[in-house]
DNA sequence: TAAATAGTGTCTCTAAGACAGTATGAG
DNA sequence: CTCATACTGTCTTAGAGACACTATTTA
């Protein structure tokens, strides 16, 4: 038998089914703190649990496409090289054989950064959307393994922030030192110090990119922050290092 | 309708079929040289090209465990907590919605490390299993999408040696410096010197423990360098640094 | 003996941590 | 003016890279 005719014999329907989901992981730092886009499930499983945005993957449709597509449609939250998508990435496959109590679901989530966006609105498959502080999260009341997916999530975050300049994909396009401070600030969880962080990341090649304007001060004052882009370094050499 | 009731009307089978797989990206070191056990595939699709050992998950089996069940099956390469099987990690998903001519299949590829067996030999859905060293691997010949899961293994493990001390999983129990070190000049392709690496490695608390004896040297003489076995260290701090 | 490998010591340089001091805004 | 934030400079120290030197084996 050649390979056409195997293909032709070959009927996908004989094996026991397999379903395939994505979920998203979105992150954010909204004042000063690491927050993750939630969901209230509508339907069963876990209806009426808080959960993280995803569904199951069509048949034609690639990984990737699918998580974007259940992001926009359960909570608004679109896709746009700028801002939300400057920076998604996968976080591996969820296949424990009883995580899910319809079928055999294997899960891949995927990790995305965005700057702070306006409020989500809930859509198909949710009946209310937001953002929750990661550590307010009750994690051992999300749905299926959520708990796992998301505290991979963070962990990821935390280490991707040590060794690449992704930290910027939480800020909007132009944005001051202090404000990428903060970023690090929020998802590591511990102060760091203004001046030596100023000359890291300012003497890092290709980390940032002055725009040559200044940003504005906030109220109580202080002197205007230089503004800087995302450079187009991809890795940081040496690491940002994360206090022990 | 409660959540049993609908759980009693769900049908798996109205769905799309999905497939799930997994693969296996076993590296080694023999004779100073990374290598990476391949197949050759016995059956359509890909009959006679070469691959990564795997296949079908079953319904109700843990991905890793599959993953390590039919790299036994095709290759006769048993887990054993002391040698293949020392790290075993997942290395993400592969969706392409076209990888597989036969169906959607979404595989799991799972990294492994072992210290220098014995010769496998082919079993079910190979005809031919062998190390190859990973630079003479021709990528453009290898089925499905193995070329870029080999990639992602082999730039995995690279990044992996370098903050933690996995290393030891390519070398047997009793190891000394020098063949971690030849492990670390084979993985990342580069010569270190051996007096910083002593130093580097002897000196992070947690990575090597030494057994008290030394090894017997060679042919052609040498000093005989102490045993160490792995330390209890999960990471490495600071990190080992790959030269640029 | 020479050759090979193991292990120690030492110097230099980069860069991180811990600040002091200056610049420029708001109120 | 004070207060707040931005930025620059300096000192100390950990640790990597580049060696020289000593130790212990085989041939």
């Amino acid at each position: 038998m050649d390979e056409r005719e195997f293909l032709k014999a070959y009927d996908p329907h004989a094996f026991p089914p397999f379903a395939v989901t994505v979920d998203v992981v979105l992150l954010t730092v909204r004042e000063g703190v690491l927050s993750v886009l939630l969901v209230e499930r509508e339907t069963h499983p876990f209806r009426g649990r808080l959960a993280l945005p995803g569904g199951f993957v069509q048949v034609d449709e690639d990984l990737e496409a699918a998580a974007v597509r259940r992001l926009a449609q359960e909570t608004g939250v679109r896709r746009d090289g700028d801002s939300v998508g400057a920076h998604v990435e996968q976080l591996g496959a969820f296949g424990d054989p009883h995580r899910d109590p319809r079928m055999r679901v294997v899960s891949v989530p995927y990790l995305v950064f965005a700057p702070d966006l306006p409020a989500p609105t809930p859509g198909s498959g949710a009946s209310w959307v937001a953002w929750v502080p990661v550590r307010a999260v009750e994690t051992d009341r999300l749905a299926f393994d959520h708990a796992a997916v998301l505290g991979a999530g963070v962990e990821r975050a935390r280490a991707k922030l040590e060794y690449s300049p992704v930290a910027a994909a939480f800020c909007t396009e132009e944005f001051t030192v202090a404000d990428l401070r903060r970023v690090y600030e929020a998802v590591w969880g511990v102060p760091l110090d203004p001046r030596n962080f100023h000359r890291k990341t300012t003497g890092t090649p290709g980390f940032l990119v002055p725009v040559g304007r200044d940003s504005v001060p906030g109220p109580g004052g202080g002197r205007p922050a230089a503004l800087y882009r995302r450079g187009d370094a991809q890795l940081l050499h040496p690491a940002m290092l994360r206090p022990h």
